[in-house]
DNA sequence: TGCTCTTGTGTACAACTGTTCACATCTGTG
DNA sequence: CACAGATGTGAACAGTTGTACACAAGAGCA
């Protein structure tokens, strides 16, 4: 018998997410990732797989949920650091774009998944996103700036708000990582959308 | 591109772009299917395939061009038959949710491309809706509805405007076909997102 | 010490994959 | 007419796939 490195307890499981991940990073799509080819790339028998998922589906319901704790990571980021209100808009589109950028896997897996083929895996993707939204809600409303809105109507807002973003992030997965120039006209125009919204949040009475 | 003026209609390219679209339709992801499992749902022997497509990416890069048809047609469908320009917003966003229910299928494919592995389908994409960006920009011009804009925020409104519709018919796609009330919800969320936009773009002088 | 769980491994197999090749059929043009 | 080219077919290939099975090493516990 060949000497094994080591055997570890449970961290099998964490490299085959981060191996799918790291696949689903360098272009591949997770619909079309195999079990032999994710436990190929995480230097694991493909038996192992099934020790710990089902299936891909099931890997990818529980990708999902660590997406959610990135997201989470990101929301806090920008509420801590966002220290002008008035260029709270400009502040925050960036850090949500260099998050996108340190996490380019996760995003890219969260643009797939929101049309992927695992129905389990597109509704816990809108579910983040519609958690993160009422999160924006909440600290819209604690800051006052938009005290004339209804609960619906700021719900909507920021339903409208979080797309956008996400539309974006997915912008910035398109480009090259160092591609500043291209990244900076993303960082812009997206600050632009939500400063349009904004306004039209302001103006808004129906 | 255009490479069949002349000869006949070769039936059974069409019938594997359909079969690889019908396939999409049934919740596949097109980034799994393989040229087997096309051919097997034309009806045709494996090797026809090649006739046609170099590869997988190739069908997909046709089937982006027949998109573009789809989108024309939509886009005429809503120009002639927005009625009232008070009606606008509700009527265009009618009519292309209930586009997207008659080809939910191209739809599924154009949602899952946005995100997809082939650099050139997701180009193609994003071309598509850039062009339907700029016709939404001329249309607006020419109804006087948003004089006081210049060019690059009119633009950058319209760019806005296509993507919150196509996030919303992802929307759509989500929901059962026949579930009615869902996709009514849907309909009246995109058209007040749509106002909101254009109440911001009304107040927008920066 | 034994017993049972959990985790990881190696082997095996039938089914399926993409692609090639040689051959059949059809269609329009010289 | 014959012939060239486009289109479709079937058999064949080597490689990959998902999954089942039996087994080994360690952990926790009586």
């Amino acid at each position: 018998m060949a000497d094994k490195p080591r055997p570890k307890p449970g961290e099998t499981r964490e490299k085959l997410m981060e191996a799918a991940l790291a696949l689903v990073g360098k272009g591949r799509h997770f619909a079309s990732l195999g079990i032999r080819e994710v436990t190929r790339q995480a230097g694991v028998v493909p038996t192992s797989f099934y020790r710990h998922f089902r299936n891909m589906d099931d890997l990818g319901l529980q990708l999902v949920d660590e997406l959610g704790l990135v997201l989470r990571r990101m929301m806090r980021d920008a509420r801590s650091n966002v220290l002008q209100a008035d260029k709270l808009i400009d502040e925050s589109v960036g850090i949500f774009i260099s998050h996108a950028q340190n996490n380019r896997s996760y995003f890219t897996f969260m643009a797939q998944g929101l049309a992927g083929e695992s129905r389990a895996v597109q509704e816990g993707i809108r579910s983040e996103m519609r958690y993160f939204a009422s999160e924006l809600a909440n600290d819209l409303r604690r800051l006052r700036v938009v005290e004339h809105l209804n609960d619906a109507d700021l719900e909507m807002t920021c339903d409208l708000v979080v797309r956008s973003v996400a539309f974006s992030l997915t912008d910035v997965l398109g480009i090259a990582p160092d591609d500043d120039y291209q990244v900076d006209q993303v960082r812009k125009r997206t600050a632009r959308f939500l400063q349009l919204i904004f306004v039209g949040a302001a103006n808004w009475n129906r």
